[in-house]
DNA sequence: GGCGAACCGTACCGTACGGTACAGCACGCG
DNA sequence: CGCGTGCTGTACCGTACGGTACGGTTCGCC
C-alpha cells in the first residue's frame, strides 16, 4: 500500500524516472513493441536486473510508466479572482481549449494513448485503462470548475454540468483524437486553419449553444 | 494490380474469407496478439503454409482481415426522393446517428480500430490506418448527401458541408469512441440513457447550430 | 581500510512465435 | 486408372525476447 502522495511527488526515484523517461521515449519513437527489457536498459544505462527489481515483470514497467506521466501532469487552477467578465471567461475557455488540444495532439499523450488501447484489447486489463483515465479526470475538473463559475456569473447556462463538459469537449476535440491515434499527421487533421482557429470556433458553437445571452433571444 | 471490385464483390475466395472471419473472431475475443500464425491456422482449420501463400505474412493476414471487413461494410443509400418535410429529414438523422453509433460501439469495429491503432505506432504503416479510414469515408460520404439534401430542402444552413459534418460527428459520437477503444464497458458510457437519447440530445443541439428555423430567430 | 548495499553489464536459459519444408489426402480431369 | 493441384497437419528451424543469475564496480558508512 502506498500512502497518499502530495501533489507533484511521485512515487518513483531520480533514477527509476530516469528510466521511465528513457522508456516513454522509446515508446514514442517505436510504440509498445519497441519497448524490450534488454532495449530499455541499454536505453537507460541499467541493468535488466534493476529493471525486474524495480518494476517486477515487463508489464510493471509499462503500467508504471503510466502511472510515472499521469504524475507529471499539473492542472493550472483556474484563476479563482470574483466577479470576472464575460471576456476573462471567454479567455480562459479558449486557454482550455488550446491547452487540451496541445495535450491531446502531443506525441507522448498519442503514443501512451495507443499503448493503453493495444493494453485494453489483451487482458482484463484495468492496468492502463484507468490511469489514463486519471489525465482526463484532470482535465475534466478543470473544465467543470470553470464551467460552474461562468455558470454563477451568468454567462453560462444549463442544467448538467457533465452535459455541459461533453459538449465543449466534443466540440473541441472532435474526432481530432481518434484520427491522430489512427495516424494520420497533424498537418492533415488540421488543414484549414491551425489550432487556434479551431479552438475559436468550438467555442462560438458552445457559446451558441449554453451561452445565457443567446439563450435569451 | 487489382482490378476494380464491383459494390459487394470481395478480392478474397471462399475459403479464404472463412479465414479470415475466424481471424476477426479471434481479433475480437483476444487483441492482436491472439492472432498467431498457428492459432488462426488450427482456429480456421487451414494450414499455416495456405496462410502464407495466400497473404504473404502475418502483417499480410492483418492487412487482409481489415480489407475484408471494410469490403463487408455497404452504405444504406439515402431516401433520395424529392420535396420530403422536416420531419422526414430528422428521421434521416436519427437513422444516421443510430448506425453511426451501433457501427462505432460493436465489438469488431473496436477490435479493428485498436488493432489499426497498433499498428501505426510501430511503423510508417499506413497499412491499417488508410484501410480503417475506408470506412470513415462511407460515413462520411453518407452524412454528407444527407446535410447537401437537407440544406436544398431549406432545413439546413451552413456554408462547409465538411464542417457542418464535424460538428455533426462531434456531437454523435463525442469521446465515447475514443473511451471505448481504451475499454471502458458500454454501461459506463451510456450510463444517463440509452443510445437513442443520447441521439436526440446531439441532433437537437445540431439543430440549434444549423437548423433554417434557429437561424432566422 | 573493510564491508555491505545498490547497481551495471553480460552471459545465459526457456519458450513462444514467425516462417519453411514435407508428407499425406481429396478431388477433378484426361 | 494415373496424375497434377490444392489443401491440411505436423514437424522443424532460427530468432527474438522475457526473465534469471552472477561477477565486477562504485559509493556510503562504520
Amino acid at each position: 500500500m502506498n500512502r497518499q502522495l502530495k501533489p507533484g511527488e511521485s512515487s518513483f526515484t531520480d533514477r527509476q524516472s530516469q528510466v521511465l523517461e528513457a522508456g516513454l521515449a522509446l515508446l514514442v519513437a517505436g510504440g509498445e513493441k519497441a519497448i524490450t527489457t534488454a532495449g530499455l536498459a541499454r536505453a537507460a544505462n541499467c541493468s535488466k536486473e534493476s529493471l525486474y527489481k524495480w518494476f517486477g515483470d515487463r508489464e510493471g514497467v509499462l503500467s508504471a510508466m503510466i502511472a510515472y506521466q499521469a504524475s507529471k501532469v499539473r492542472v493550472p487552477a483556474v484563476a479563482a479572482s470574483a466577479n470576472r467578465s464575460a471576456e476573462d471567461f471567454r479567455a480562459d475557455f479558449e486557454a482550455f481549449g488550446n491547452d487540451l488540444l496541445s495535450v491531446l495532439s502531443g506525441s507522448t499523450s498519442v503514443a501512451l494513448n495507443r499503448l493503453a488501447i493495444g493494453q485494453a484489447s489483451a487482458e482484463g486489463a484495468p492496468l492502463g485503462q484507468l490511469l489514463v483515465s486519471r489525465g482526463r479526470a484532470h482535465i475534466r475538473d478543470r473544465a467543470k470548475a470553470l464551467l460552474e463559475a461562468a455558470r454563477r456569473a451568468g454567462h453560462l447556462r444549463f442544467d448538467d454540468a457533465e452535459e455541459a463538459f461533453e459538449t465543449l469537449y466534443a466540440l473541441l476535440v472532435r474526432d481530432m483524437h481518434v484520427r491522430m491515434l489512427l495516424g494520420e499527421k497533424l498537418t492533415d487533421v488540421g488543414l484549414p486553419g491551425d489550432q487556434k482557429s479551431k479552438v475559436q470556433r468550438a467555442l462560438d458553437q458552445f457559446y451558441r449553444l449554453y451561452g445565457a445571452a443567446f439563450a435569451e433571444l
